[in-house]
DNA sequence: CGATTTTTTGAATCATATCAACGTACGTGG
DNA sequence: CCACGTACGTTGATATGATTCAAAAAATCG
């Protein structure tokens, strides 16, 4: 869909951060290689991760890259990483894209509004046991991936309470 | 965007189901009068409310309307309403679409997608208060218009605990 | 008006968070 | 290859935000 041929490349180190809560981002980031998240830390200093971004996926603040306003998210790196870099002079302005370009955006965005609107139906309407149980058949290479303590983050609880929630399913 | 002028168009009264949860959904609605809203039923029989739609918005399931699976929400009218139905056969192939339909789209698409990552950053990161102080500020005219059980619904709280809400708020 | 729905109130209870302590695994430098 | 430090995971005790249930009060509607 990018032209990943002449983007920009950018090489990070796991905890580097692309991205500070409250800035406006220039960026998109598409991930070659390892893993980023993003995440916003609430009032009492905890963080909420509401995207991972393993290979192959993207990762941005939609709303500060797309209106420039501050962002509500940090992005960093939880893996030493290698992400191309989406300019917003590149990808701002839809009416610059070909048509090709415009049908495959569209394929992803609905695929995108899928995944997350099943989330938004996952954190009104679920167990925590059942988000958690979904995360794994949805993600399973992340459950494998990722520490507890991140997958705990994403789907809403604590990690002590994660860590529960485990123990009950073991001995089922 | 679409075509309404040629689109079928169907009345109903409040209280009229459109699509039920497990159903394999052909429609997706624009809503020209009155006011839907999308909901999922927990195991414990309770509703959880996905998304309104009042005037000029479109509702559907859209993983159930694209790749004809169940829905995992139904779609009920909770005004009088009028809608005009959206099939597959005019929406369901993006390669079909004009070039100028198509941005449009990504216009829409990227601008719901912003406002759906806020309300899962909310749900995952803000106390229940300032979910529905920013549901407030977002949707001044559905709070006027709706009954608070279904705004308590939508930002993931029971009716008497928004009641709560709304007291505390008021002594301030 | 009366009937139905919505909102409020209060008490008991539950799911999850918090905090602190301990055990475990891991990675890096010596 | 070992030892140490740091990050991660588990456990249990206690605290809290939110739910549940029941009932009364208020608003809405035919």
């Amino acid at each position: 869909m990018l032209n990943h041929k002449t983007a920009q490349i950018k090489k990070i180190v796991k905890g580097e951060i692309l991205l500070k809560q409250g800035e406006i981002t220039k960026y998109g980031y598409f991930v070659n290689r390892g893993c980023l998240k993003s995440y916003a830390v609430d009032n009492a200093g905890k963080e909420h991760i509401m995207q991972f971004a393993p290979e192959n996926w993207m990762i941005s603040d939609l709303d500060s890259f797309t209106n420039q306003v501050p962002s509500l998210v940090s992005i960093e790196a939880i893996e030493d990483s290698e992400v191309s870099l989406i300019s917003r002079s590149d990808f701002g302005d839809f009416s610059k894209l070909e048509k090709k370009t415009l049908i495959e955006l569209a394929i992803k965005s609905r695929n995108n509004m899928i995944a997350t609107n099943k989330r938004i139906i996952g954190l009104l309407s679920w167990s925590s046991e059942k988000r958690y149980l979904d995360f794994t058949e949805t993600y399973p290479t992340l459950v494998q991936r990722l520490p507890l303590k991140l997958i705990a983050s994403y789907i809403g609880v604590t990690p002590e309470y994660l860590s529960d929630i485990r123990r009950k399913i073991a001995k089922k």
